[in-house]
DNA sequence: CGTATTTGACCTGCGC
DNA sequence: GCGCAGGTCAAATACG
C-alpha cells in the first residue's frame, strides 16, 4: 500500500447495501485504515472505530494521533497509482479516485489553482510573482482529501451537510461530467467533487477536500441519521462513510424521514438486527443511537 | 423572493 | 508560445 493510498469505499447502494460485505473488506482496504481517515476529524470516534477494527479485522487500533490527524497529508504529494481490483461490491483503495480515473489529474497544479482562486482573482492578476513564491510555501498546507466509491444511481449523495454546486466539467476520456460542490456553511471551505467511474458507470466517486469546521446541520431535510451521527460525534470516517452510515442507520430504523433518494428496504436487512453485525454496530454507535426516535 | 442549479467564460499550470 | 485540461466564477435560469 502506497502512502498515497486513500480510503476508497465501495458498496451497494441504496437498497442492496450489505453490512456483511462491508465487514469483509479486502486486505488492501483494511491496511489503509491506519494511515487515512475521512475528512471529518472533528466528528471522529476513535474508540468505536478501534473496536470495529479489532473485532472485524483483527487490526490494532491506530494511535489517536494518527486518527485525529489529517487523513491525507500525503495528498500533498502527487498520486499516480490507479484503481486496481475495482469491483462493484468490494472496497478498493487508491489515490484520490479522481486521480484513479484520471491519473495525474490533480497533481499539485489544481491545488495551486485553488489557492489562487481563494485569494481572489483581481489580487492574483496584480501580484502573480509575489504569489508564486507564496504559493510554493503554502503548497504543503493542502487540504486533506479523501475519496470513496459508491454504487448509486444518483450522483449527489446526501451526507448530512449542505452543498452548493458551483461547477460542472466534462472529464477527459469520460462521458460523465464531474460536478463540483462547496459546503454552504459560512467559513467552511470544504469542497467535494462527484463523478462517475469510467470503469463502472454505476459507481459514483466522491472526493472530499477539507474539513468541516462546524457541526452537521441538524434540520437538513428533517432528522437524518447521518446528521445525528455527526452531531453526536459517532462518526468514524475511516470505517464508515457518510453514506455507509446512513444506509446502515436506515437498516436499523433511522433516517426514514428525509433522504428522499434512499430506497432503503429495512425488511431485507432485518437479519442484521439480530446478527453479530448488530453487535458490532452497537460498538460503533452508542446504544442511545439505536433507540428509536420519538 | 430567496435559494440552488446550470453553464459558458475565464484562469492557471503543464506538456509539447 | 500554444493548446489542453482541471478548476472556479458568476450571470442567467429554475425552483419551491
Amino acid at each position: 500500500m502506497s502512502n498515497e493510498t486513500k480510503d476508497l469505499y465501495n458498496y451497494q447502494y441504496p437498497s442492496s447495501f450489505s453490512l456483511y460485505e462491508m465487514m469483509n473488506l479486502p486486505s488492501s482496504a483494511q491496511s489503509s485504515y491506519g494511515n487515512n481517515g475521512f475528512d471529518h476529524g472533528l466528528h471522529s470516534s476513535p474508540g468505536a472505530y478501534d473496536s470495529l477494527l479489532q473485532k472485524t479485522f483483527g487490526l490494532s487500533p491506530p494511535s489517536s494521533e494518527v486518527f485525529n490527524s489529517s487523513i491525507d497529508h500525503e495528498s500533498n504529494r502527487c498520486a499516480t497509482n490507479d484503481v486496481t481490483g475495482e469491483t462493484p461490491t468490494r472496497v478498493s483503495t487508491s489515490s484520490s479516485s479522481s486521480e484513479a480515473d484520471h491519473p495525474g489529474e490533480d497533481c499539485g497544479k489544481s491545488q495551486r489553482k485553488r489557492e489562487l482562486a481563494e485569494d481572489g482573482r483581481e489580487e492574483n492578476r496584480s501580484s502573480k510573482t509575489v504569489n508564486k513564491t507564496k504559493k510554493k510555501e503554502e503548497k504543503k498546507e493542502r487540504e486533506p482529501r479523501v475519496s470513496f466509491m459508491t454504487k448509486s444511481e444518483v450522483d449527489h449523495l446526501e451526507d448530512g451537510y449542505r452543498w452548493r454546486k458551483y461547477g460542472q466539467k466534462a472529464v477527459k476520456n469520460s462521458p460523465y461530467p464531474r460536478s463540483y460542490y462547496r459546503c454552504t456553511t459560512q467559513k467552511c471551505n470544504v469542497k467535494k467533487r462527484v463523478e462517475r467511474s469510467l470503469q463502472d458507470p454505476t459507481v459514483v466517486i466522491t472526493t472530499y477536500e477539507g474539513q468541516h469546521n462546524h457541526p452537521i446541520p441538524t434540520n437538513l431535510r428533517g432528522s437524518s441519521a447521518a446528521a445525528a451521527m455527526y452531531s453526536a460525534n459517532f462518526m468514524n470516517p475511516r470505517s464508515l462513510t457518510h453514506d455507509m452510515f446512513r444506509t446502515a442507520a436506515l437498516d436499523y430504523g433511522y433516517g426514514q424521514s428525509g433522504y428522499g433518494n434512499v430506497n432503503a428496504n429495512p425488511s431485507s436487512h432485518q437479519e442484521y438486527r439480530q446478527g453479530s453485525e448488530y453487535e458490532l454496530l452497537k460498538d460503533i454507535f452508542p446504544s442511545n443511537f439505536f433507540k428509536q426516535e420519538p
